[in-house]
DNA sequence: GTATAATCCTACCGAAAAGGTAGGTAAATG
DNA sequence: CATTTACCTACCTTTTCGGTAGGATTATAC
C-alpha cells in the first residue's frame, strides 16, 4: 500500500475543516470524534500541518483548529508530501537520498523517474474543494 | 516509498536474462553477483516467478534460470504485481480487502480508485524490452 | 490570577513488514 | 554416486506503522 493513514487521516481532517464555519475553530477532540480518529494519534498528525500553515491552532478556552489556506489554494500532493514525507516510487528518488550507485547503467531510473512526475503531478492537480464538490 | 526490493530485484533479474542467449540457463550465482543480490534473499524472490511462467527453472548441473515469455510480452505492471503483492494506493482498494465502512460518504475514494487506474495502466504499458532499449 | 480548556512535546510500546541469513532437501546431470 | 543446481522451512534484525501515556505549555474565561 501506498498512503498510510497518517496521509490519510490528515486529509479528513482537513476536509472535515472545509465543512463548517470557515472562520471558526474546532477542537481537536470534535474532529476526532466525527472522524473515528483517536485523539492522540491525531495530535502527532496536526504540528506538522500547523507548522506548514495548512491548518491554524489557537490554544485554550474556545480554540481549535481552522483552515489556514482556501480549500481551492490546498492541493492533495502537499498534504501527502508533508505527512508521508516523500511520494518517491524507489529510494533513489527520495529528495536528498544519496545517488545510486548503479545509476550509470540503469535501466528502469527513467521508468520511475516518469511515475514520480505522473504521481506529483496527479496529486498536485486536486484540490480540498474538488474533492468536496465530487 | 512505494516500490521495495523485493519488485526491483525482480525486474533486474529479468533484464538480466533478457541480455543474454535466450535459450541458455543461467544459474542464480552468477545472476547474483552481477546484478549485486545476495542469493539467499534472490532465492525468495524468484519461486514466485517461476510458479507464474515469466522465468523457467531448470534443476542440476547445467541449470539455472531463462526467460519464460518473450521480452516484449513481459509488463512491468505483472512484475510488480507479483512480487509486491499490490499496487494499490490504500487498503480499500487492495484485492479481496473488506468493503470500507465510510464508503457511502468517502470523498477521497473516487480520487484514490483513479490513481489505482493510472499506476496500473502505467506499468502496464512498459515491457522488459521497453526498459531494455532506453 | 487561577482554573480550565486546549494544543504541544517526549517517550514508549506492540505488531507487522522489510531485508536478509542459515541450513537442509530434492532434483537432475555427468 | 557425487556434484551442481533449484527449492523449502525457519529464523533473525531493523525499520516503519499505528497507537498510547503523561506531562508541559499556552491562552482564554471567569
Amino acid at each position: 500500500m501506498i498512503v498510510s493513514t497518517r496521509g490519510r487521516y490528515a486529509l479528513r481532517v482537513l476536509l472535515d475543516l472545509c465543512s463548517g464555519d470557515p472562520d471558526a475553530f474546532v477542537p481537536m477532540k470534535e474532529i476526532a470524534k466525527r472522524e473515528g480518529i483517536s485523539v492522540k494519534y491525531m495530535e502527532q498528525i496536526m504540528p506538522v500541518l500547523v507548522k506548514n500553515g495548512l491548518v491554524e491552532a489557537v490554544h485554550g478556552k474556545g480554540g481549535g483548529y481552522r483552515l489556514g489556506v482556501k480549500p481551492s489554494e490546498c492541493r492533495v500532493g502537499d498534504v501527502l508530501r508533508l505527512t508521508e514525507g516523500d511520494l518517491a516510487p524507489v529510494a533513489c528518488l527520495s529528495c536528498g537520498a544519496e545517488p545510486c550507485k548503479r545509476y550509470a547503467d540503469c535501466k528502469t531510473i527513467g521508468m520511475w523517474s516518469e511515475f514520480n512526475r505522473i504521481t506529483n503531478e496527479y496529486f498536485d492537480g486536486i484540490t480540498l474543494s474538488d474533492l468536496n464538490k465530487g
